[in-house]
DNA sequence: ACGTCGATTTCGCCA
DNA sequence: TGGCGAAGTCGACGT
Protein backbone atom coordinates (compact mmCIF):
# COMPACT_ATOMS: atom_id res chain seq x y z
CA UNK A 1 0.00 0.00 0.00
CA UNK A 2 1.53 3.28 -1.36
CA UNK A 3 0.20 6.32 0.29
CA UNK A 4 0.85 9.91 -1.59
CA UNK A 5 -0.17 13.20 -0.86
CA UNK A 6 -0.17 15.56 -3.64
CA UNK A 7 -1.55 18.76 -5.30
CA UNK A 8 -2.68 16.83 -8.54
CA UNK A 9 -5.54 16.57 -11.16
CA UNK A 10 -6.85 13.93 -12.28
CA UNK A 11 -8.47 13.39 -15.77
CA UNK A 12 -10.65 10.07 -16.18
CA UNK A 13 -11.75 8.18 -19.71
CA UNK A 14 -13.63 5.62 -19.63
CA UNK A 15 -17.64 4.96 -18.95
CA UNK A 16 -17.27 8.54 -18.80
CA UNK A 17 -15.08 11.74 -19.35
CA UNK A 18 -14.32 13.45 -15.84
CA UNK A 19 -11.82 15.89 -14.80
CA UNK A 20 -10.10 17.10 -11.19
CA UNK A 21 -8.74 20.52 -11.29
CA UNK A 22 -5.25 20.81 -9.45
CA UNK A 23 -5.57 20.58 -5.57
CA UNK A 24 -4.20 18.48 -2.82
CA UNK A 25 -5.80 15.25 -2.18
CA UNK A 26 -4.89 11.83 -0.91
CA UNK A 27 -3.59 9.55 -3.81
CA UNK A 28 -3.86 5.46 -2.68
CA UNK A 29 -1.97 2.42 -4.68
CA UNK A 30 -2.77 -0.66 -3.33
CA UNK A 31 -1.01 -3.87 -4.00
CA UNK A 32 -3.06 -4.84 -6.58
CA UNK A 33 -2.00 -2.10 -8.58
CA UNK A 34 -5.57 0.03 -7.95
CA UNK A 35 -5.70 3.13 -7.36
CA UNK A 36 -8.18 5.37 -5.90
CA UNK A 37 -7.93 9.52 -5.49
CA UNK A 38 -9.77 10.64 -2.35
CA UNK A 39 -10.44 14.19 -0.88
CA UNK A 40 -10.65 15.03 2.73
CA UNK A 41 -14.35 14.13 3.05
CA UNK A 42 -16.95 11.27 2.08
CA UNK A 43 -15.89 7.64 3.47
CA UNK A 44 -17.22 5.72 0.88
CA UNK A 45 -16.41 6.79 -2.42
CA UNK A 46 -13.17 7.77 -3.76
CA UNK A 47 -13.37 11.09 -5.94
CA UNK A 48 -11.66 8.66 -9.04
CA UNK A 49 -10.64 5.18 -9.37
CA UNK A 50 -9.24 2.38 -10.99
CA UNK A 51 -10.28 -1.20 -9.95
CA UNK A 52 -8.44 -3.95 -10.80
CA UNK A 53 -7.21 -5.22 -12.49
CA UNK A 54 -5.46 -2.65 -14.25
CA UNK A 55 -1.71 -1.69 -14.47
CA UNK A 56 0.16 2.00 -13.14
CA UNK A 57 2.28 3.80 -15.48
CA UNK A 58 5.02 6.28 -14.11
CA UNK A 59 6.52 8.97 -15.53
CA UNK A 60 7.23 12.36 -16.17
CA UNK A 61 5.75 15.21 -18.78
CA UNK A 62 7.75 18.35 -19.95
CA UNK A 63 7.77 20.45 -17.03
CA UNK A 64 9.41 17.51 -15.29
CA UNK A 65 6.02 16.32 -13.16
CA UNK A 66 4.77 13.27 -12.06
CA UNK A 67 2.25 11.43 -14.15
CA UNK A 68 0.79 8.18 -13.41
CA UNK A 69 -1.36 6.44 -16.10
CA UNK A 70 -3.39 3.65 -14.61
CA UNK A 71 -5.40 1.75 -17.51
CA UNK A 72 -7.23 -1.53 -17.60
CA UNK A 73 -8.44 -4.37 -20.02
CA UNK A 74 -11.30 -2.16 -21.35
CA UNK A 75 -9.36 0.70 -22.55
CA UNK A 76 -10.67 2.86 -19.09
CA UNK A 77 -7.45 5.66 -18.39
CA UNK A 78 -7.09 7.23 -15.29
CA UNK A 79 -3.89 10.35 -15.53
CA UNK A 80 -2.58 11.48 -12.66
CA UNK A 81 -0.94 14.80 -12.68
CA UNK A 82 1.25 15.50 -9.62
CA UNK A 83 2.21 19.28 -9.47
CA UNK A 84 3.85 18.77 -5.68
CA UNK A 85 4.03 15.95 -3.83
CA UNK A 86 3.48 16.36 -0.13
CA UNK A 87 4.14 13.02 1.13
CA UNK A 88 4.70 9.37 -0.19
CA UNK A 89 5.25 6.82 1.92
CA UNK A 90 4.66 2.77 1.52
CA UNK A 91 3.39 -0.36 3.57
CA UNK A 92 3.49 -3.78 3.58
CA UNK A 93 0.17 -4.81 4.71
CA UNK A 94 -0.23 -8.38 3.52
CA UNK A 95 -3.31 -10.37 2.40
CA UNK A 96 -6.49 -9.47 4.83
CA UNK A 97 -8.32 -12.39 6.60
CA UNK A 98 -11.57 -10.53 5.83
CA UNK A 99 -14.86 -9.88 7.13
CA UNK A 100 -17.09 -11.63 8.65
CA UNK A 101 -20.66 -10.42 8.80
CA UNK A 102 -23.33 -11.76 10.65
CA UNK A 103 -27.24 -10.82 10.65
CA UNK A 104 -27.91 -11.03 6.89
CA UNK A 105 -30.57 -12.24 5.07
CA UNK A 106 -29.61 -15.37 3.99
CA UNK A 107 -28.77 -16.44 7.36
CA UNK A 108 -32.50 -14.99 8.20
CA UNK A 109 -33.88 -17.06 5.58
CA UNK A 110 -31.50 -20.41 6.79
CA UNK A 111 -32.58 -20.04 10.38
CA UNK A 112 -36.49 -19.33 9.78
CA UNK A 113 -36.35 -22.06 7.41
CA UNK A 114 -35.71 -24.53 10.31
CA UNK A 115 -37.96 -22.84 12.25
CA UNK A 116 -41.24 -22.85 10.33
CA UNK A 117 -43.27 -22.96 13.28
CA UNK A 118 -42.13 -19.47 14.35
CA UNK A 119 -44.51 -18.56 11.60
CA UNK A 120 -47.67 -20.21 12.75
CA UNK A 121 -48.04 -23.94 14.46
CA UNK A 122 -47.71 -26.58 12.35
CA UNK A 123 -46.25 -24.84 9.25
CA UNK A 124 -43.40 -26.32 7.35
CA UNK A 125 -41.36 -25.83 4.30
CA UNK A 126 -41.52 -27.16 1.13
CA UNK A 127 -38.23 -25.33 -0.50
CA UNK A 128 -35.97 -22.30 0.35
CA UNK A 129 -35.48 -20.40 -2.81
CA UNK A 130 -38.85 -21.83 -4.83
CA UNK A 131 -38.11 -20.97 -8.64
CA UNK A 132 -40.10 -19.07 -10.70
CA UNK A 133 -40.23 -16.87 -14.09
CA UNK A 134 -39.62 -13.81 -12.36
CA UNK A 135 -37.00 -15.09 -9.99
CA UNK A 136 -36.84 -17.43 -6.67
CA UNK A 137 -39.51 -16.91 -3.37
CA UNK A 138 -37.08 -16.97 -0.65
CA UNK A 139 -39.56 -19.58 1.43
CA UNK A 140 -42.42 -21.52 0.25
CA UNK A 141 -44.48 -23.24 2.61
CA UNK A 142 -47.54 -25.16 4.10
CA UNK A 143 -49.72 -24.10 6.87
CA UNK A 144 -51.44 -26.53 8.86
CA UNK A 145 -53.91 -26.89 7.07
CA UNK A 146 -52.03 -27.26 4.07
CA UNK A 147 -52.62 -24.68 2.77
CA UNK A 148 -49.72 -22.96 0.19
CA UNK A 149 -47.65 -20.02 1.79
CA UNK A 150 -44.99 -17.27 0.24
CA UNK A 151 -42.52 -15.82 2.35
CA UNK A 152 -40.08 -12.85 1.39
CA UNK A 153 -37.61 -12.25 3.90
CA UNK A 154 -36.04 -8.85 4.51
CA UNK A 155 -33.61 -7.21 7.13
CA UNK A 156 -35.21 -4.22 7.19
CA UNK A 157 -38.95 -4.43 5.17
CA UNK A 158 -39.52 -1.34 3.17
CA UNK A 159 -42.00 -1.05 0.40
CA UNK A 160 -40.05 -2.12 -2.73
CA UNK A 161 -39.98 -5.88 -0.87
CA UNK A 162 -43.96 -5.62 -0.86
CA UNK A 163 -43.79 -4.98 -4.02
CA UNK A 164 -41.51 -8.07 -4.88
CA UNK A 165 -43.74 -10.15 -2.72
CA UNK A 166 -46.71 -9.20 -4.88
CA UNK A 167 -45.35 -10.09 -8.05
CA UNK A 168 -44.65 -13.69 -6.52
CA UNK A 169 -47.90 -14.30 -5.12
CA UNK A 170 -49.69 -13.29 -8.46
CA UNK A 171 -47.85 -15.50 -10.29
CA UNK A 172 -48.18 -18.49 -7.80
CA UNK A 173 -51.78 -17.49 -7.45
CA UNK A 174 -52.01 -18.64 -11.31
CA UNK A 175 -50.65 -22.10 -10.66
CA UNK A 176 -53.99 -24.24 -9.86
CA UNK A 177 -51.53 -26.78 -7.89
CA UNK A 178 -50.38 -24.02 -5.41
CA UNK A 179 -53.37 -21.55 -5.43
CA UNK A 180 -54.27 -20.17 -2.78
CA UNK A 181 -51.43 -19.03 -1.60
CA UNK A 182 -50.78 -16.68 1.30
CA UNK A 183 -47.96 -13.95 1.45
CA UNK A 184 -46.07 -13.94 4.88
CA UNK A 185 -43.57 -10.66 4.89
CA UNK A 186 -40.66 -11.38 7.72
CA UNK A 187 -38.14 -9.20 8.51
CA UNK A 188 -36.24 -7.91 11.72
CA UNK A 189 -37.63 -4.41 11.52
CA UNK A 190 -40.46 -3.55 8.91
CA UNK A 191 -41.45 0.32 8.14
CA UNK A 192 -44.90 1.65 8.56
CA UNK A 193 -45.24 2.38 5.09
CA UNK A 194 -44.27 -1.58 4.05
CA UNK A 195 -46.75 -2.58 6.55
CA UNK A 196 -49.85 -0.87 5.50
CA UNK A 197 -49.28 -1.18 2.28
CA UNK A 198 -48.64 -5.18 2.84
CA UNK A 199 -51.87 -5.24 5.42
CA UNK A 200 -53.96 -3.56 2.51
CA UNK A 201 -53.09 -6.54 0.17
CA UNK A 202 -53.64 -8.98 2.70
CA UNK A 203 -49.89 -10.03 3.55
CA UNK A 204 -49.45 -10.90 6.79
CA UNK A 205 -46.22 -9.18 8.69
CA UNK A 206 -43.92 -10.86 11.31
CA UNK A 207 -41.32 -8.78 12.89
CA UNK A 208 -38.73 -11.42 13.16
CA UNK A 209 -36.07 -12.00 16.22
CA UNK A 210 -32.68 -13.32 15.02
CA UNK A 211 -31.40 -13.69 18.40
CA UNK A 212 -34.53 -15.79 19.46
CA UNK A 213 -34.17 -17.78 15.98
CA UNK A 214 -30.26 -18.18 16.76
CA UNK A 215 -30.78 -19.13 20.38
CA UNK A 216 -32.73 -21.98 19.22
CA UNK A 217 -30.19 -22.98 16.82
CA UNK A 218 -27.60 -22.49 19.23
CA UNK A 219 -29.65 -24.91 21.17
CA UNK A 220 -29.50 -27.53 18.60
CA UNK A 221 -26.11 -27.72 18.45
CA UNK A 222 -25.62 -27.93 21.78
CA UNK A 223 -27.42 -31.35 21.75
CA UNK A 224 -24.32 -32.86 19.95
CA UNK B 1 -7.04 14.08 6.94
CA UNK B 2 -5.38 11.29 9.13
CA UNK B 3 -3.32 8.59 7.92
CA UNK B 4 -3.27 5.66 10.29
CA UNK B 5 -1.58 2.31 8.90
CA UNK B 6 -2.32 -0.05 12.30
CA UNK B 7 -2.34 -3.55 13.14
CA UNK B 8 -6.00 -3.75 14.91
CA UNK B 9 -9.66 -5.47 14.56
CA UNK B 10 -12.60 -4.19 14.43
CA UNK B 11 -16.39 -4.16 14.88
CA UNK B 12 -19.04 -2.38 13.04
CA UNK B 13 -23.02 -2.92 15.03
CA UNK B 14 -25.45 -0.93 13.27
CA UNK B 15 -27.67 -2.35 10.07
CA UNK B 16 -25.92 -5.52 10.55
CA UNK B 17 -23.27 -6.82 13.06
CA UNK B 18 -19.63 -7.36 11.51
CA UNK B 19 -15.97 -8.21 12.61
CA UNK B 20 -12.44 -7.87 11.44
CA UNK B 21 -9.85 -9.90 12.66
CA UNK B 22 -6.13 -8.25 13.93
CA UNK B 23 -4.56 -7.75 11.02
CA UNK B 24 -2.76 -4.27 9.55
CA UNK B 25 -4.93 -2.08 7.32
CA UNK B 26 -4.91 1.77 6.79
CA UNK B 27 -7.36 3.85 9.24
CA UNK B 28 -8.79 6.74 7.30
CA UNK B 29 -10.06 9.86 9.31
CA UNK B 30 -11.44 12.37 7.20
CA UNK B 31 -12.07 16.05 8.02
CA UNK B 32 -15.74 15.47 8.47
CA UNK B 33 -15.02 12.72 10.88
CA UNK B 34 -15.90 9.99 8.42
CA UNK B 35 -13.29 7.11 8.96
CA UNK B 36 -12.88 4.25 6.61
CA UNK B 37 -10.43 1.37 6.58
CA UNK B 38 -9.09 -0.44 3.74
CA UNK B 39 -7.44 -3.61 3.16
CA UNK B 40 -4.37 -3.52 0.51
CA UNK B 41 -6.78 -4.42 -2.24
CA UNK B 42 -9.65 -3.21 -4.45
CA UNK B 43 -9.51 0.32 -5.07
CA UNK B 44 -13.60 1.63 -4.30
CA UNK B 45 -14.66 0.26 -1.21
CA UNK B 46 -13.60 -0.07 2.28
CA UNK B 47 -13.42 -3.06 4.46
CA UNK B 48 -15.56 -0.78 7.16
CA UNK B 49 -16.59 2.50 7.62
CA UNK B 50 -18.46 4.92 8.84
CA UNK B 51 -20.40 8.01 6.78
CA UNK B 52 -20.45 11.39 7.86
CA UNK B 53 -22.11 12.92 9.95
CA UNK B 54 -20.88 10.46 13.05
CA UNK B 55 -18.52 11.31 15.80
CA UNK B 56 -14.89 9.69 17.00
CA UNK B 57 -13.96 9.64 20.37
CA UNK B 58 -10.11 8.21 21.31
CA UNK B 59 -9.48 6.24 24.35
CA UNK B 60 -7.51 3.32 25.89
CA UNK B 61 -8.32 -0.07 27.21
CA UNK B 62 -7.13 -1.71 30.00
CA UNK B 63 -4.11 -3.25 27.98
CA UNK B 64 -2.83 0.10 26.46
CA UNK B 65 -4.40 -0.10 23.31
CA UNK B 66 -5.77 2.72 21.16
CA UNK B 67 -9.85 2.11 20.97
CA UNK B 68 -11.51 4.20 18.41
CA UNK B 69 -15.35 4.43 19.17
CA UNK B 70 -17.20 6.21 15.67
CA UNK B 71 -20.59 6.57 16.30
CA UNK B 72 -23.45 8.34 13.97
CA UNK B 73 -26.82 9.90 15.13
CA UNK B 74 -28.83 6.08 13.99
CA UNK B 75 -26.74 4.43 16.72
CA UNK B 76 -24.29 2.81 14.80
CA UNK B 77 -21.16 2.29 15.79
CA UNK B 78 -17.90 1.30 14.81
CA UNK B 79 -14.54 0.44 16.76
CA UNK B 80 -11.45 0.54 16.15
CA UNK B 81 -8.81 -1.71 18.44
CA UNK B 82 -5.30 -1.07 17.45
CA UNK B 83 -2.59 -3.13 19.02
CA UNK B 84 0.49 -1.65 17.29
CA UNK B 85 0.77 1.65 15.17
CA UNK B 86 2.53 1.50 12.17
CA UNK B 87 2.51 4.84 10.37
CA UNK B 88 0.29 8.53 11.75
CA UNK B 89 0.42 11.10 9.52
CA UNK B 90 -2.03 14.24 9.02
CA UNK B 91 -2.61 16.32 6.42
CA UNK B 92 -4.35 19.70 5.65
CA UNK B 93 -6.02 19.67 2.29
CA UNK B 94 -8.55 22.02 1.77
CA UNK B 95 -11.97 21.53 0.63
CA UNK B 96 -12.38 19.91 -3.23
CA UNK B 97 -13.36 21.84 -5.79
CA UNK B 98 -14.80 18.54 -6.90
CA UNK B 99 -15.84 16.37 -10.24
CA UNK B 100 -16.12 17.73 -13.37
CA UNK B 101 -18.19 15.44 -15.33
CA UNK B 102 -18.89 14.70 -19.12
CA UNK B 103 -21.43 12.48 -21.41
CA UNK B 104 -23.43 11.78 -18.42
CA UNK B 105 -27.68 10.81 -19.24
CA UNK B 106 -28.88 14.12 -17.99
CA UNK B 107 -26.61 16.03 -20.67
CA UNK B 108 -27.35 13.29 -23.14
CA UNK B 109 -31.11 14.51 -22.67
CA UNK B 110 -30.70 18.08 -22.82
CA UNK B 111 -29.12 17.71 -25.98
CA UNK B 112 -31.10 15.43 -27.44
CA UNK B 113 -34.41 17.27 -26.33
CA UNK B 114 -32.84 20.43 -28.30
CA UNK B 115 -32.41 17.76 -31.78
CA UNK B 116 -35.61 15.92 -31.54
CA UNK B 117 -35.33 15.75 -35.52
CA UNK B 118 -32.20 13.55 -34.93
CA UNK B 119 -34.95 10.88 -34.23
CA UNK B 120 -36.77 11.55 -36.75
CA UNK B 121 -38.15 14.19 -39.37
CA UNK B 122 -40.38 16.49 -38.34
CA UNK B 123 -39.95 15.34 -34.85
CA UNK B 124 -40.21 17.85 -31.61
CA UNK B 125 -40.33 17.74 -27.90
CA UNK B 126 -43.55 18.07 -25.83
CA UNK B 127 -41.63 18.04 -22.88
CA UNK B 128 -38.81 16.31 -20.46
CA UNK B 129 -39.47 15.06 -17.59
CA UNK B 130 -42.45 14.08 -18.47
CA UNK B 131 -44.58 13.28 -15.00
CA UNK B 132 -46.67 9.75 -14.41
CA UNK B 133 -47.74 8.10 -11.65
CA UNK B 134 -44.68 5.50 -11.79
CA UNK B 135 -42.38 8.48 -12.20
CA UNK B 136 -41.06 10.65 -15.21
CA UNK B 137 -40.56 9.85 -18.67
CA UNK B 138 -37.20 10.98 -19.63
CA UNK B 139 -38.57 13.18 -23.22
CA UNK B 140 -42.72 12.84 -24.43
CA UNK B 141 -42.63 14.25 -28.20
CA UNK B 142 -44.45 14.18 -31.28
CA UNK B 143 -43.56 12.36 -34.68
CA UNK B 144 -44.39 14.23 -37.97
CA UNK B 145 -47.86 12.69 -38.29
CA UNK B 146 -48.72 13.92 -34.34
CA UNK B 147 -48.64 10.69 -32.79
CA UNK B 148 -46.98 10.84 -29.24
CA UNK B 149 -43.80 9.47 -28.90
CA UNK B 150 -41.81 8.35 -25.30
CA UNK B 151 -38.15 8.40 -25.39
CA UNK B 152 -36.16 6.61 -22.62
CA UNK B 153 -32.36 7.55 -22.26
CA UNK B 154 -29.67 5.77 -20.92
CA UNK B 155 -25.82 5.89 -21.24
CA UNK B 156 -25.83 2.21 -21.99
CA UNK B 157 -28.64 0.79 -22.85
CA UNK B 158 -29.14 -2.53 -20.78
CA UNK B 159 -32.60 -4.41 -20.54
CA UNK B 160 -34.00 -2.65 -17.11
CA UNK B 161 -34.05 0.13 -19.32
CA UNK B 162 -36.12 -1.17 -21.61
CA UNK B 163 -38.32 -2.70 -18.68
CA UNK B 164 -38.92 1.16 -17.40
CA UNK B 165 -39.67 2.34 -20.78
CA UNK B 166 -42.26 -0.73 -21.50
CA UNK B 167 -43.64 0.27 -17.75
CA UNK B 168 -44.26 3.87 -19.28
CA UNK B 169 -45.77 3.21 -22.80
CA UNK B 170 -48.31 0.58 -20.64
CA UNK B 171 -49.46 3.87 -18.43
CA UNK B 172 -49.19 6.28 -21.30
CA UNK B 173 -51.19 4.34 -23.59
CA UNK B 174 -53.92 4.37 -20.76
CA UNK B 175 -54.26 7.81 -21.56
CA UNK B 176 -56.72 7.89 -24.46
CA UNK B 177 -55.35 11.66 -25.20
CA UNK B 178 -52.09 10.62 -25.58
CA UNK B 179 -52.45 6.76 -26.75
CA UNK B 180 -51.22 5.19 -29.28
CA UNK B 181 -47.53 6.07 -27.76
CA UNK B 182 -45.08 4.96 -29.61
CA UNK B 183 -41.34 4.15 -27.76
CA UNK B 184 -38.12 5.34 -28.42
CA UNK B 185 -34.69 3.52 -27.03
CA UNK B 186 -31.82 5.84 -27.32
CA UNK B 187 -28.64 4.96 -26.13
CA UNK B 188 -24.71 5.56 -26.42
CA UNK B 189 -24.28 2.43 -26.30
CA UNK B 190 -26.90 -0.32 -26.55
CA UNK B 191 -26.75 -4.24 -25.28
CA UNK B 192 -27.18 -6.50 -27.59
CA UNK B 193 -30.05 -8.72 -25.15
CA UNK B 194 -31.72 -4.95 -24.50
CA UNK B 195 -31.66 -4.22 -28.74
CA UNK B 196 -33.59 -7.65 -28.89
CA UNK B 197 -36.10 -7.20 -25.80
CA UNK B 198 -36.71 -3.81 -27.30
CA UNK B 199 -36.91 -4.49 -30.82
CA UNK B 200 -39.19 -7.81 -30.14
CA UNK B 201 -41.76 -4.91 -27.44
CA UNK B 202 -42.15 -3.10 -31.04
CA UNK B 203 -39.66 -0.46 -29.13
CA UNK B 204 -36.86 1.41 -31.59
CA UNK B 205 -33.62 1.43 -30.66
CA UNK B 206 -30.99 4.60 -31.47
CA UNK B 207 -27.80 5.04 -31.51
CA UNK B 208 -26.73 8.37 -29.45
CA UNK B 209 -23.75 9.60 -31.13
CA UNK B 210 -22.28 12.09 -28.28
CA UNK B 211 -19.88 13.62 -30.17
CA UNK B 212 -22.10 14.50 -33.20
CA UNK B 213 -24.99 15.90 -30.89
CA UNK B 214 -23.10 18.10 -28.66
CA UNK B 215 -20.76 19.35 -32.25
CA UNK B 216 -24.39 20.71 -33.47
CA UNK B 217 -24.51 22.55 -30.09
CA UNK B 218 -21.53 23.90 -30.31
CA UNK B 219 -22.09 24.92 -33.68
CA UNK B 220 -25.21 26.98 -31.75
CA UNK B 221 -23.23 28.59 -29.64
CA UNK B 222 -20.46 30.01 -32.28
CA UNK B 223 -23.52 31.96 -33.47
CA UNK B 224 -23.40 34.24 -30.38
C1' DA C 1 -37.79 14.55 6.60
C1' DC C 2 -38.94 11.18 3.24
C1' DG C 3 -39.24 8.90 -1.29
C1' DT C 4 -37.21 8.21 -5.86
C1' DC C 5 -33.57 7.43 -8.99
C1' DG C 6 -28.77 7.31 -10.83
C1' DA C 7 -24.06 5.38 -10.16
C1' DT C 8 -17.46 5.00 -13.80
C1' DT C 9 -22.26 1.98 -8.74
C1' DT C 10 -19.58 -2.56 -6.64
C1' DC C 11 -20.12 -7.23 -5.35
C1' DG C 12 -21.62 -11.91 -5.18
C1' DC C 13 -24.23 -15.88 -6.91
C1' DC C 14 -25.71 -18.87 -10.31
C1' DA C 15 -26.71 -20.57 -15.03
C1' DT D 1 -19.08 -15.03 -19.23
C1' DG D 2 -23.55 -12.65 -18.76
C1' DG D 3 -27.63 -11.71 -16.15
C1' DC D 4 -29.78 -10.65 -11.82
C1' DG D 5 -30.37 -8.86 -7.29
C1' DA D 6 -28.43 -7.09 -2.86
C1' DA D 7 -25.62 -3.52 -0.66
C1' DG D 8 -24.25 -1.30 6.23
C1' DT D 9 -25.16 0.53 -0.87
C1' DC D 10 -24.08 6.21 -1.23
C1' DG D 11 -25.56 10.67 -2.87
C1' DA D 12 -28.42 14.04 -5.29
C1' DC D 13 -32.75 16.01 -6.09
C1' DG D 14 -37.66 16.92 -5.60
C1' DT D 15 -41.80 17.23 -2.56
Amino acid sequence: MRLVIARCSVDYAGRLTAHLPLAPRLILVKADQSVSIHADDRAYKPLNWMSPPCTLKEAENEDGARVWTVQNKGGEKLIITMAEVLHDSSHELGVDPGLIKDGVEAHLQELLADRMDTLGDGWSLIRREYPTAIGPVDILGRDAEGGTVAVEIKRRGEIDGVEQLTRYLELLNRDPLLAPVQGVFAAQEIKPQARTLATDRGIRCVTLDYDALRGVEDDKLRLF
